[in-house]
DNA sequence: TAATGGGTGCACT
DNA sequence: AAGTGCACCCATT
């Protein structure tokens, strides 16, 4: 039995050094805690498909993710190891730090001028934690951590590691917090990408959920409630992006909770609430075997109460002077104090304490879909619940540990396919040998299939995974503690932070792209077996835009989309697609990067020139380049090697397969999910009609 | 007048935010500092070569600041614009950040066992001044900026930015204080790198000249005097690494101060010692105009005094109880208290006050070369200094603007040249059009030329160019407060801080080399003009590593020299040389990363496996990879595209152009300079002797 | 390529 | 003195 004392945060730990460390001492006694964060005591999302490269984590990640309000982002990564993060919020204009200065002229000032004391703070509230008020009192303590950035201290961390011995991916919710509220944001340049990647993939089924996502979210509807059949323990089955949901009839057995490690601490007849539970060293499991996956089975019991923050006089708080609460940060706003509580349904049972702290049994939850659905009061009342469970790791690798890779797509078809962006079928011409393998293969699972979803030891639980008596005596918002607006004035805007296993669709089966110049016709590349005038190809940079479509795009997305960045990141990395520009139909197409050997890159300057490696990457400034007549065609010589019978590919004149990005409001510079965006783009998606022709306009 | 309390530099300001921030309030009264640092205010180096490349400018930096023990990384960097600071400093076994922590086990323990409060902090002492200590006693402060490393806290900043309007690069030293001691590594990846650039530049003087500084640091031999003619005032002129250096005869034109911004308070009528002098914003220069260069004249009087720390008292600070000082770090412990003080020579006029603060008036000073020359008290005993400069700004553009990038390179050689190891004329192959102009055009600096070395306004003082009352409080060293152990236990080791201003040649005439698959013989790759086996191409890792020389480099270097690293480099970067070595010669050929896009870039994977572009990008864990028979030779083919005549290279089976890199002793590990390296090369440069044989072993 | 955790260069945005 | 996404690293165990 373990004393109370003992199982009580350390409310010394800076909330600083809670955002980036996972090894947090929550005992100051022990010394000797170390690896005290076996990977066994994370949330596993299993099964993995069989990555073949790291590029893959991150979409299949996004596919997870985006639905949750979570835009990822790579914190590291290596050949055998990727970290995610919460993207961070960008910092527009008028948004400041929760500043906590003294001075009496600015606090509600959100205009930057003459207030050399506040820094742009996103609204989005990626919360700065590392305030004066972590270290007050505490100085002699230890200090382990300190943030990287000011601005994104989300703690919120996925690590996907490739396991050598067992030969696959794993991947582990490191940290399931988050000092922000969640938000899904069609309009981000990174979603645009997501998305178009998913129609590189003909990923229909994701493609049409997203984009119902997207209007919804947009258009500040109702989410379907058929698209998540769910009333809170009765529903057997819930499908949702081929996404396949523990179901309360398999609640014994899977279950993703956030509080399992509250569970745990029950497990260990510990009544804890929502207090940091001691880790049991001498009862710390040793089974590390590999077999731990079929075999790691948990009873849990949970009970939860009323949090009593016990301390909460002890170390009372300034409220920010210089905070100002308007309805752009009102959700970020992390330093408040005393404000009404609102907790977005998500189909979890959700418990509000006195200190904000929401505890929260996540069953079955599209969190997406589920918004709004329910007042924010809704679940204020279930003040108390308690449930037994069984954990059970069920593995439907079977189903879902397919291939993401399509190794099958090496054939070139040297015969023409003539694409305009008249021609609606085209979107499924590269649907060859990836696609029926698609609707077979990653049916939704029926009654059948159990899939294992959480992995968790018995005795070490995760103090990322819920609050600590420190956040809570800091009033610092974490998932489980989330301070938000009661008011909801979008569907985009998430109270929601509770991990929700969900799977989708792991079609993933990238074609690899090869662009040649075309024999029969120096004027033309040939991208895979289509040929492409390259007089239709012009750089889509701010001042090259020559077409209605991307001069809709606003300037962010115009330097997303630059080629000069694009082939950069086309040399550099490959996560990124890249984009070329018809100037002739003013669409793009998107290429994914990989090439082959026999390729040539397509890499125009900005005048036309061909661009060398080394230009580059160098990315050398425009000065002194002499515009002496480098058309588009008239230096596509230079693209030429030596002999362009090197290239085998045949000649053709016909126009490029192209796909209309969607443009993005200019007047819309709201990061947080609380206005409400009204974009109107020439495809629409503004309204289901438009769903059923998507893929129509592609290729 | 401004009272005495306007001047107080804010105590409350955490040191962790001078580090970052380049507006840092003086005032707390004012919050229209708005613009606190024009550029004018800085200190200039002037004139700058006309990069053609933002890569060129590291390069050209680096020969300027490696000599003054400062290794550059680029912070930040963009198409006109790059700043650099300090690289961070290693953290090595032992090392660990000077934790403030009250636990009573660890003050002087350096093995990090079973104290996971520590952290490892590399011995080289970029210091980590975002403790505890900094937020004491402050918390209601506003806080504006937020270090992004806790390890790399060094406050150095150069920024190079190129102005459309002039057409020009400007370098300015925006920040001219260092966290900790300087030392120069001759043993850094970064500085072979440098090295080895140098060598293809043909730039004879540099390689000699640093060589002969390797081998003294090396050796731990006293600096030769001969290369400083200095005496401290009666120099006329001083010639360093083709450095035209400041002399004392344009004392009155020419100087690199820091001091110059207390000397710009004296000439505002303050009496402040090393106070923050307050901004006085009345008298604030609005001469921003861009005659500035030529028309800033200033003079400057300058009355230092021994400081008086008026506030030792008044912000008592802690001993830390965990920074144990050792040998190793010493040099690095900025949060001791009482002990004393050296300052090297640098021919500097120092002047070491109370709080440990030294005040400089650095003259003409190649800091490696003089270091040890004096010992370290030599100038303690000159508390007291008073001159008067003129500041002159002569151009001497026509000398040195000369542009770094050779366009003539483009013509290919189609004959070949048969290199090995034993040809010791090899490396001046390259010398084609570059090196005569090298010779000619950059010979030192006689009496003729004054260069223009500072540029400075009269009126905004720039507080990062001297310490402020907050770090003398504080007792934090920089380089004007330098804290630095009486030991000097190696010339490498740098306890002098003052910017002086050296220039060196820029011959940075870079070739642009080419890497074709020789269309006459599939095994053979063109590199340049230059036949290489590709059986002779072996990757340069660890398990892979066939040959002796290669065999002698330790992890790090093998690490940073593996051919995937290099090869991602190649088309990342275009600071980065690439490396290919040759199994049949154990030596390796540095590539520079300039390619024409009628090659085709060299890429193999470990097993000989040629590299296709996509592979290269996302360096996919190299499971799962069938070793069916795919030796070096056998699936060349890969290499050609599908008609291999498109590669016009003709055939040679001649050995490869080589190098031999200097061999890394790996029983060094130390960082610091304070531990002298027996480095055995194969090559030597341990002897003035082999100096003269560097360039024959190269190509 | 053992697993796991973390620092940092630096160009993109 | 932009902040950060990302990867190239290195560290310990
Ligand atoms: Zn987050
Ligand atoms: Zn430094």
């Amino acid at each position: 039995m373990v004393s109370e004392k003992d199982i009580i945060w350390n409310p010394i730990v800076p909330l600083s050094e809670l955002n980036q460390d996972d090894t947090i001492n929550e005992n100051n006694t022990t010394k000797n805690n170390k690896n005290p964060k076996p990977s066994d005591t994370y949330i596993h999302l299993d099964p993995i498909p069989d990555f073949q490269d790291t590029s893959e984590v991150k979409p299949w990640l996004q596919k997870i993710f985006y639905p949750q309000g979570v835009e990822l982002v790579i914190e590291r990564s290596d050949n055998t190891k990727v970290v995610f993060k919460c993207k961070a919020a960008k910092r527009g204009k008028g948004s400041r730090l929760p500043s906590k200065t003294t001075t009496t002229t600015n606090n509600n000032n959100n205009d930057d001028e003459n207030d050399e004391n506040s820094e742009n703070k996103e609204t989005n509230s990626n919360d700065d934690k590392n305030s004066n008020v972590i270290n007050d009192g505490y100085l002699d303590k230890p200090k382990k951590k300190r943030v990287v950035s000011r601005f994104n201290t989300c703690p919120f961390r996925i690590r996907a590691t490739y396991s050598m011995k067992r030969g696959k991916w794993n991947i582990v919710i490191l940290n399931n917090k988050h000092s922000h509220d969640l938000s899904f944001n069609p309009d981000s340049i990174e979603y645009k990408k997501f998305k178009e990647r998913l129609r590189l993939n003909n990923d229909v089924e994701a493609i049409k959920k997203f984009d119902e996502l997207e209007y919804k979210v947009r258009s500040n509807l109702p989410l379907s409630p058929s698209l998540v059949v769910c009333d809170c323990g009765l529903t057997s089955e819930i499908q949702s992006f081929d996404v396949v949901l523990p179901t309360n009839d398999s609640l014994n057995t899977n279950i993703v909770d956030l509080s399992n490690k509250n569970l745990e601490t029950n497990f260990n007849q510990q009544s804890v609430n929502v207090k940091k539970p001691k880790k049991l060293k001498n009862v710390k499991s040793k089974a590390t075997n590999l077999n731990i996956h079929q075999e790691n089975l948990l009873k849990k019991t949970t009970t939860q109460n009323f949090l009593t923050n016990r301390n909460a006089n002890s170390h009372p708080q300034p409220i920010p002077s210089s905070s100002p609460i308007t309805s752009n940060n009102i959700h970020s706003n992390m330093h408040s104090y005393n404000h009404s509580h609102s907790h977005s349904h998500s189909h979890s049972h959700s418990h509000t304490h006195m200190n904000g702290h929401t505890h929260t049994h996540n069953h079955t939850t599209p969190p997406v879909e589920s918004l709004d659905l329910l007042q924010p009061d809704t679940f204020n009342s279930l003040t108390f619940s308690k449930l037994t469970t069984d954990l059970d790791e069920i593995d439907f690798t079977d189903i879902f540990n397919k291939p993401l890779y399509n190794k099958n797509h090496n054939h070139h078809h040297h015969h023409h396919h003539h694409h305009n962006f008249e021609d609606n079928n085209n979107y499924n011409e590269y649907n060859d040998n990836d696609i029926n393998s698609h609707s077979s293969l990653y049916s939704p699972i029926t009654n059948g299939g159990t899939p294992k979803m959480l992995e968790s030891d018995t005795i070490s639980p995760n103090p990322d995974l819920f609050p600590s008596q420190y956040e809570l005596q800091h009033n610092y918002s974490y998932s489980n503690n989330q301070i938000s607006s009661p008011l909801k004035d979008s569907p985009s805007h998430y109270s929601n932070m509770d991990f929700t296993h969900s799977y989708l669709s792991t079609n993933n089966n990238y074609k690899k792209y090869s662009i040649t110049l075309c024999e029969n016709n120096n004027s033309n590349i040939c991208y895979n077996d289509e040929c492409i005038k390259l007089h239709d190809i012009q750089p889509i940079k701010n001042e090259f835009i020559g077409t209605q479509s991307l001069n809709s795009l606003n300037e962010q997305a115009k330097g997303e989309y630059d080629p000069m960045h694009l082939i950069q990141k086309f040399m550099n990395t490959s996560n990124d697609d890249n984009v070329i520009k018809s100037a002739t139909t003013g669409n793009a197409v998107l290429i994914k990067n990989e090439l082959d050997l026999t390729s040539v890159p397509l890499t125009f300057d900005s005048e036309g020139n061909h661009i060398t490696l080394d230009n580059i990457s160098s990315s050398q400034p425009k000065r002194k380049q002499n515009e002496s007549g480098n058309s588009n065609l008239s230096d596509l010589s230079t693209l030429i090697p030596n002999n362009q019978e090197a290239f085998p590919q045949v000649i053709s004149d016909i126009d490029i397969t192209n796909y209309n990005f969607e443009s993005i409001n200019t007047t819309n510079k709201a990061i947080n999910g609380n206005t409400n965006t009204s974009i109107q783009d020439d495809k629409g998606s503004l309204s289901p009609s438009i769903w059923e022709n998507t893929f129509d306009d592609i290729l």
